[in-house]
DNA sequence: CTGAAAGCGCTAACAG
DNA sequence: CTGTTAGCGCTTTCAG
């Protein structure tokens, strides 16, 4: 039904391959010919086949792109940077939602691979395990990792400074006057989690405060954020800032302190992690770390584009991006 | 370098075409050949090349996905409703974001076209002008479209039932006792807002509200509702309730109204609409019109792999899901 | 039940 | 500059 290559040469008197190159631009075609072409095209209303181009070039120029949700926020926002870094190139990409789990990774993986992606970008492989790590390694095509550890694995990588980030909330919180400060982290197995409170750490040895800081460990959301707060507020009373390893622990944060009767930033200053949308809108609107995601997302797509090209796996690159603290409402000096 | 359907032929002594058969278990093969070939197949770790199936059958397996853009949780949470269905029938889908600008959005499609992808779901294409609809209309594809007035085009739909979203939020309102409402409305162009203020307004007719409604025209947006509701609370401060057209105006009215040093529910109530995961967190907890988000992203892929298989294309389908008043704490009765 | 062979629509040498 | 000729890897008649 779909009007082919054929069609059209034998609608503008030439030969199939004359038209393929002609509507190309590739090598050079007689102006007139290509002229010929180019309307006998138009006329028919050709559209490539896409897929046939790619059996035959071996490129499918479609990236795959594996989160665990793309309802989290977080990773909208790397989706819309990756999509239209691939766009412009001419590539699109397809989603997955992998919600974490190593099998439906895997499976997704598998699936892309099939299709001849000619780049993969997924979150951090923490949770795979070994022969699964090894046959991503091996798969032929390149892939970069999302708040992996750089150098780690043998992906590239794209992240946030988390180390920098954590200490620079720390820094910010100690400047403000507080001397009894909280870290809200996630599961120690979560690598940018663990980044944030090593940084975090690290200012608070070099600030004037008196108590060795609190590390709370919890679920890396809402809900975590919330009872880990309700825990904070019992046992440790005399703390007067906590930074949330991320958005979303600080906005479980929020809502803990203001229902134990107590009030952000008052009694309690609140730094996040994240930038999220919601942080600039929420009450009070939250201070904390900005991280470029969409950023990480056309980083992580321009990496793939250039390695894509090679037949030899290049050697992997590592972008980490800087973060920078949004002074928001959320803090009070002491 | 990867292993073809050839190599599995060579290592199992079969010809190519049974190994294909073998692998699909289509056709009728000798148990011991396809045992023979399984092996073989595992042994080499065969993959099929999807790209060549395609060629092959005139089916990609994969859907296209045209979204105005992913970072709105709306359209996040309708993603996952068809990505999950999608992915359970085998299929993928490609993700594009439009920013509702007519011509990406035909880019897009072209594009998808050109893949051969067996389905398009999209956003009402209200904004496209005559020849673009013809040209969608007569693609070849099955197209679902999102929040489209049913009926209207030649398209498939999948619709939240407005109207009675609408006329829910007004009947709520009325029955608190409240008298003098108001409405904050899109422009006048997005059809479903448009569905909503008409099932309010229905609602209006049948209760003892005492003054006319007022109804307020802007940006659907978070900003939109702040600016409409500054408006409104200088112009008609007799006004003791709001429906929102959707969750974005309301946070932006709420935003509004505390800054103005009124008080949510207490002075004002306000319903929104959409039931984004947000309405929940934010204080005071947004009373809402819940849409099935989710589920207009599944049915919508639902239908269009049904439709998928037919080559004549098959005569739309309308689907309207209902919708139900969640009440949380942004309304008081009077 | 299995093999041979003809494509699917396009690209890419290789000749002219 | 243009035509010929092989494929890309798989499915699908059509014979046997």
């Amino acid at each position: 039904m779909p009007v082919t290559l054929a069609d059209v040469a034998r609608a503008s008197g030439v030969n199939i391959s004359t038209v393929s190159r002609a509507l190309r631009g590739t090598y050079g075609v007689h102006r007139r010919t290509r002229q010929r072409v180019l309307e006998a095209a138009e006329r028919l209303n050709y559209r490539p086949n896409r897929v046939a181009r790619g059996l035959a070039t071996g490129r499918s120029l479609t990236l795959g792109l594996i989160v665990s949700d793309i309802r989290n926020p977080y990773f909208a926002e790397v989706a819309r940077g990756a999509e239209d870094a691939a766009c412009r190139a001419g590539y699109d990409v397809v989603l997955c939602n992998s919600d974490l789990d190593p099998l439906k990774q895997m499976r997704y993986v598998r699936s892309l691979l099939e299709k001849r992606v000619d780049g993969l970008l997924m979150n951090s492989v923490a949770d795979l395990d070994r022969p699964q790590q090894q046959e991503l390694a091996g798969c032929g095509v390149p892939i970069v990792l999302l708040n992996a550890t750089p150098g780690v694995q043998a992906f590239s990588t794209v992240t946030g400074d988390n180390v920098a980030g954590g200490r620079l909330a720390g820094a910010y919180l100690a400047g403000l006057g507080h001397r009894v400060i909280a870290h809200l982290s996630g599961t120690r197995r979560q690598a940018n989690l663990a980044a944030r409170a090593r940084g975090f750490l690290k200012a608070m040895q070099a600030a004037p405060v008196t108590a060795a800081p609190v590390v709370i460990h919890g679920e890396h959301t809402y809900q975590g954020g919330y009872e880990m707060t309700r825990k904070l507020l019992d046992r440790h009373p005399k703390v007067t800032a906590v930074f949330a390893g991320n958005d979303a622990i600080a906005f479980g944060a929020i809502r803990a302190i203001l229902e134990a009767g107590r009030s952000v930033p008052e009694d309690l200053s609140v730094v996040g992690f994240d930038n999220l949308e919601l942080a600039a809108i929420i009450r009070p609107p939250l201070t904390t770390i900005h991280q470029p995601k969409y950023e990480m997302g056309q980083a992580a797509v321009e990496i793939l584009l250039r390695q894509a090209g090679h037949s030899e796996p290049s050697a992997p690159e590592h972008h980490v991006l800087g973060v920078e603290l949004v002074e928001r409402q959320s803090c009070r000096r002491l």
